[in-house]
DNA sequence: CAATAGTTTAGAATTGCTCTAAACTACTTG
DNA sequence: CAAGTAGTTTAGAGCAATTCTAAACTATTG
């Protein structure tokens, strides 16, 4: 029994956990996304890497699928730059640096950063999220 | 003599204070930017409101003067949406609440809100700005 | 094993934005 | 105050990221 397959098999019960059906193309993309440590990726990374791993999926589902994940809890979309989406692997409580020049995120723990007086929402609004983005570039 | 001429006056003052040719279409753009409190625009908006004030701008000149008047320090940009720039006239030291519903931006000073513990970036990086965006949604 | 509901896909479409290069105009200089 | 010229505007083409469409396919259920 191969690594990839018993990957797989975590992948497929993780996707049947939040009900999605465990597609192939699913369980490929979940087992490349969960494997090793928390990442960021673009829709086009991970549709590069996965054609690179030999893995046959079309753009299109790469996109189905970061969505589907991330409404399903197993993603979360980062905005910090205007001309792509980035999503992350991390979904606990943390924020981000993100170096301009390369287009690259890095996580900053959660209980590391605080952000302190932000004031009540307008009238019937609520705040969804907090996030921090520390852009950083060559000192 | 009109409102609108005085406006182009201080428009037309406030493009050479900061070495851009004040052309009609800079100067229209300033005195509709400049001319009330601060606020949140985006290229497209801004083209419908010049249009619908019988300003004739192209959507290639809005993008032009958008860039421009942020090089020269007259306006920030605000990335809170992955499919939209933002380009805000307030360049001083403020965060944001994003609606996510309708996409607007409102202010919050500077002040008023602190971010402590941002971590030491990586090796031969600088902090270039940090940015805080509470998004906000319906209760 | 059907039947069916959900999924994938190629390719077209859409969106926000940038580029090109030709026409135009603000500023300089004689 | 005429050129001259450097900088500006613009229509339209081009581009990159993303979404849509609808036909082919597949996981699940009975
Ligand atoms: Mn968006
Ligand atoms: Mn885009
Ligand atoms: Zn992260
Ligand atoms: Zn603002």
């Amino acid at each position: 029994m191969g690594k990839a397959m018993r990957e797989n098999g975590k992948a497929i019960q993780r996707l049947r956990e939040v009900g999605l059906r465990p597609t192939r193309q699913r369980v490929e993309l979940a087992s490349v996304l969960f494997k090793g440590e928390d990442r960021h990726v673009t829709a086009e990374s991970l549709y590069e890497e996965a054609s690179q791993l030999g893995l046959r999926i079309s753009l299109a589902t790469v996109y189905n699928t970061l969505h589907q994940f991330t409404h399903a809890g197993l993603l979360r979309q980062v905005i910090v730059d205007a001309a792509r989406g980035y999503f992350d692997t991390n979904t606990g409580d943390h924020q981000h640096f993100f170096l301009e020049d390369e287009g690259a995120l890095i996580d900053i723990p959660g209980d590391q950063i605080s952000v302190a007086g932000v004031p009540t929402p307008p009238n019937g609004l609520a705040v969804d999220r907090v996030d921090v983005v520390v852009r950083v570039k060559r000192a």
